[in-house]
DNA sequence: CGCCGAGTTGATCAGGCTCAACAAATGTGG
DNA sequence: CCACATTTGTTGAGCCTGATCAACTCGGCG
């Protein structure tokens, strides 16, 4: 078995170790298989073990007791996740399989253990923590700040970028993303995605199917999320959905 | 010099290390006196030192082109900051001192060398990471869901939790805070801000000077917060800003 | 064929943002 | 010590965005 899984994606988590202690990690691991929607693990459950997913792709989905959801993250192939549990503290959301898909995992002392030899990998993971609070941060900005339009169209970019391919029809997203999914990227409602979509396509810079989605022209996308009444310079409020779920 | 700093508290950052090794870098920092107001370093700036904070408070603020502002975090005696160096990234948000502080500051190449010859520090840097990402994510449930009381009120208790101090009228946040800096934490304007405190006020929940404030019942705040009228079970929706600084 | 999940669409309405103007506290200079 | 500028905070009026409610369509599946 080689390292590289997945044509050419390998671990991040392990990018800074050698081959040989990465096939060594390979071998320990255990492989999983998930269907699709189902839950790899569930939020506050202790986290013994930490994954990597290595084909599919897993969205974690926070919730609150009155309904509210937020997906914090997709993870695609060769991120880590659930890493709190090298930490001994209980995974913070949910994970749920978006499509069908292979992981790896690790009881989380294996992982602690092997961070605390490999001061690179510890570092590697410092990186990505780092970002992933830089994304966080992006994302709070958007969400206190933007009207709804413009935190659709910077979800939806988002996607295209981590999740897209270059079709016939413009980017591709090659999950398959509902409303409601795109509605706890944005911090809006199932209604809301619907319309605002459905506005888009007449334009034509999408194209929709069932759950999924083609980005015809990205850059009038963002266009529309910089400004969206470009003639018109002062900014317009919007305003905040109370969550009672819905999907 | 002890190792402690300000009454016990001591560098997060190096908690796993011996005493000396932490004298030993103690030694080797370069301690600056910040007056308020000041900015520490400005978000973009290539990122060249780590600090710590050893006294006073620090407020990261991230701003949009248009004006839009978010605080990213409030800084305390102990935590350290402008990690994202630690990787040669450029600071993300600007660090603004809210009282006058002390602070200490590494090139990065020595904080990062020391990691990688320490492996529990990474560990204990890594844990901190992944504590604030937990509390990123909770606020940004928070700013998708609630309604803007309920934030304003969280944010209030947040900041009691880790300002405030045990006083004759309630607990007494020790930091200034003003208005414009509860509406940047909670994803509103100051004129909302200013609202609800006043009614706040009016119901002796809480007391207000300006740029201080105390909080006369937490526990009422965050019922408050729970749920805005406890009578009706359904949730309102709320609005948002789209922010033109006012502040 | 009934059920469920996903998506659509219309009508309603209120939360809180925007605009605007003032008041009070702080700082600065002469 | 007073006049003036700046920062911080207050309050009112208006109104827009988008949440909520509700009802319906469409497609897949047992």
């Amino acid at each position: 078995m080689t390292i590289e899984i997945n044509k050419g994606a390998c671990i991040d988590l392990f990018r800074s170790l050698t081959d040989d202690l990465t096939a060594e990690l390979i071998r320990q691991a255990q492989t999983r298989t998930i269907s699709p929607g189902a839950l790899i693990f569930g939020a506050g459950s202790s986290g013994r073990v930490v994954h990597v997913l290595t084909s599919g792709c897993v969205k974690m989905v926070r919730t609150t007791v009155r309904g509210e959801r937020v997906i914090t993250r997709y993870v695609k192939p060769g991120e880590a996740f659930g890493m709190s549990a090298v930490f001994d503290e209980p995974y913070r959301a949910d994970a749920v399989a978006v499509t069908s898909c292979i992981g790896l995992q690790w009881p989380s002392n294996l992982i602690r253990d092997t961070i605390l030899r490999q001061p690179a990998a510890a570092l590697d993971a410092m990186r990505s923590l780092d970002a992933r609070l830089g994304e966080m941060e992006a994302r709070m900005l958007g969400l206190s700040s933007g009207r709804v339009e413009q935190r659709i169209a910077h979800a939806l970019a988002e996607l295209a970028d981590k999740f897209g391919r270059p079709g016939p029809n413009g980017i591709e997203i090659l999950i398959p993303i509902r409303h409601q999914d795109l509605a706890d990227l944005a911090g809006t409602t199932l209604h809301t995605v619907s319309r605002t979509l459905g506005t888009w396509e007449t334009q034509r810079q999408i194209r929709r199917g069932r759950c999924r989605i083609v980005i015809t022209n990205l850059a009038g996308l963002l266009g529309l999320a910089r400004a969206s009444t470009s003639s018109d310079p002062r900014p317009r409020r919007g305003h905040r959905r109370a969550g009672r779920r819905s999907g």
